[in-house]
DNA sequence: AGCCGAATTTGATTTATATCAAAAGTTTTG
DNA sequence: CAAAACTTTTGATATAAATCAAATTCGGCT
């Protein structure tokens, strides 16, 4: 298994040679557990990349004592508590698996290693943030000015079925809403 | 100039041998324009990154004929037309030079090759997109859910001068507020 | 210096969305 | 399979910020 989903990721980032794929794959633990358990708990410090292979996960964080929901990851995606990950900081964010998942595991020095040791594994982490990147940007700009309407349209279009995954307050968070405003607009629609 | 330009900039990211720099340095531009010029023009194919070494530049997009501000750089900061740059689409950003400004401009397919032939600036150029990533995802934050009030001060945080160099309205609409109600804010303290 | 156009402020009003509250549906679970 | 515990919907009201409009201030230019 872990095999294909090797070959999926680096189809879809960039080609490894065959002596970094089997370097990387003794630092790679591939889990599985029950929809809510908890990846990454508020105020920890996490060194850990997740990859969805099957199921999904959702990051957020807290202000005011308000569920803020920061990011989703569904089939093939990756997904980590990106300030505490990057910035080597307690983490601000929590991850918390909406689904009974399988997911692969990775460790931030293991990772790191690679990058130093291997120029295409290297490349390879340098496409893998590129697209979270630009997954970000896409966010700001319909975060910056639009209509409650708006935003939950767009997140449709990128993710036709999240409504099959996510419970509403989840989206509504996401896109920056309350979970009464959305309620209505898919209401008259 | 450029010698010390590219050790501030290699401080900040990651250090490149001399090998590197000497073949990067065949590949930049050191160019001086006066304050409005446009940089990258809307629906234009673009393929330049941009470091401002003295003075500042902003880039933005049209949305129902209104100017919103995507992004802001400073002394010794990168910018590029995102979407244009990274997924080699047409442009929806303009970059204009909000003061005169001194700048390196280096092409896309040029700094493609010096990653894949040098390791060392594949890490660096990692480490650039990495930075760019965490600031989309500082504006995420606050743009998802806080006031007027709360995303004013949270970028002056970010940049105490910004006032000093950016009219009021690019500023409002970078923090997706209006210039009235950004004005109104000022006001009151 | 003083004029003109641009940027900012101030005022009145409207509107989208939040908030608070309660009812109706759905899952989960013992 | 029924009770409990969430989730979603619906309703009434409040509010932050947008919009529209005009007045004022600022800053570059001859």
């Amino acid at each position: 298994m872990l095999n294909e989903i090797i070959k999926k990721i680096t189809e879809e980032y960039s080609v490894l040679s065959n002596e970094t794929i089997d370097k990387w794959k003794e630092n790679i633990k591939v889990l599985e557990f029950k929809k809510g358990t908890q990846l990454v708990k508020e105020e920890k410090f996490t060194n850990k990349l997740y990859f969805i292979y099957k199921g999904s996960a959702k990051a957020y964080h807290l202000k005011d004592g308000k569920i803020i929901t920061d990011w989703f990851a569904f089939n093939n995606e990756f997904i980590c508590a990106i300030t505490g990950y990057f910035l080597k900081e307690p983490s601000e964010h929590c991850i918390e698996l909406t689904e009974n998942s399988i997911i692969l595991e990775f460790e931030r020095e293991k990772l790191t290693e690679l990058s130093n040791k291997f120029h295409d594994f290297e490349r390879f982490s340098r496409k893998i943030i590129t697209k979270i990147m630009l997954q970000l940007q896409k966010r700001v700009v319909y975060l910056q000015f639009s209509t409650a309407n708006e935003r939950y349209h767009f997140l449709l279009k990128e993710y036709p079925k999240i409504e099959l995954h996510i419970p509403l307050g989840d989206i509504a968070s996401y896109i920056g809403i309350t979970q009464e405003t959305l309620s209505r607009i898919r209401a008259k629609k």
